[in-house]
DNA sequence: AAAAACCCTATAGTTACTATAGGGTCAAGA
DNA sequence: TCTTGACCCTATAGTAACTATAGGGTTTTT
């Protein structure tokens, strides 16, 4: 299987299989005489790990990590899922940073109707503190 | 006043006062004898205004933008208002993408004990597909 | 006099790609 | 047979908003 019918396969752009290549996480594939990259399921199963983490927002840090737990299968999952502990609450704290910013904004928008002159904007005089 | 009392009264680091002159936000100041950067109290009100516009996770395009307005102050601030509708927008979107995810890691984080052995962790059978 | 604390410029690194340039391979149609 | 289009390859630069590093001058403190 070429590189384009991997990329179709999994859902992921020929060139970002080349990327993840390049950054470790998918092993080399073998060559064609042509200097063709050759993959195969095995390849197929791993770049939709990477995919599927990645549509969950992971790093390629904490998807390297996952692999390397992967590959190295003589321990307990604990790791796997405090790294899920983690990543869930990274997005929470995430998520409160923006409902307070989302409430600053709303704060400044009541500044000002939108009508004034720009010397009389209360948004743009907010912001000038 | 220099560069790093200009820094220590707004709050911000001495190479971003630099990197916000290079791209333009900051105009460029005197300089003295030995080619240091001389300011004054313009350039506080506007580095404090676009390090409040930061504040508020603005992009430095549309702090651009509304500095652009406050230089050209021959129309109404409709202009102003509406960059930040589309900002709360966008935030607002941003929120209910980082909730769904959360759902996703939630579900996730409920395939597994983190006991079981590598091979049988149901998070990464589920990341598998 | 030397060390610490400033100032300067220029360049590279961060994240996860995307875009561009430049070039080889292969199958189908004119 | 030629050429067009769809593939494949490598290498480099660009994205956002800084941060870090290298290398060097100046001023103040010890």
């Amino acid at each position: 299987m070429l590189i384009g019918e991997l990329a179709k396969k999994t859902g992921c752009e020929v060139v970002t299989v080349r990327y993840y290549e390049k950054e470790g996480l998918l092993p080399k594939p073998a060559r064609s005489k042509k200097n063709y990259r050759i993959y195969d399921a095995f390849h197929i199963e791993r770049l939709r790990f990477i995919r599927h983490c990645r549509s969950l927002d992971m790093s390629l840090d904490e998807i390297r990590f996952l692999l390397g737990i992967r590959d190295e299968p003589t321990q307990d999952c604990g790791k796997v899922t405090a790294l899920l502990d983690a990543h869930i609450m990274e997005i929470e704290t995430r998520v409160q940073a923006l409902l307070e910013l989302k409430q600053h904004l709303l704060d400044l928008q009541n500044n000002c109707s939108g009508e004034e002159s720009i010397e009389n904007c209360g948004i743009l005089r907010s912001l000038q503190q």
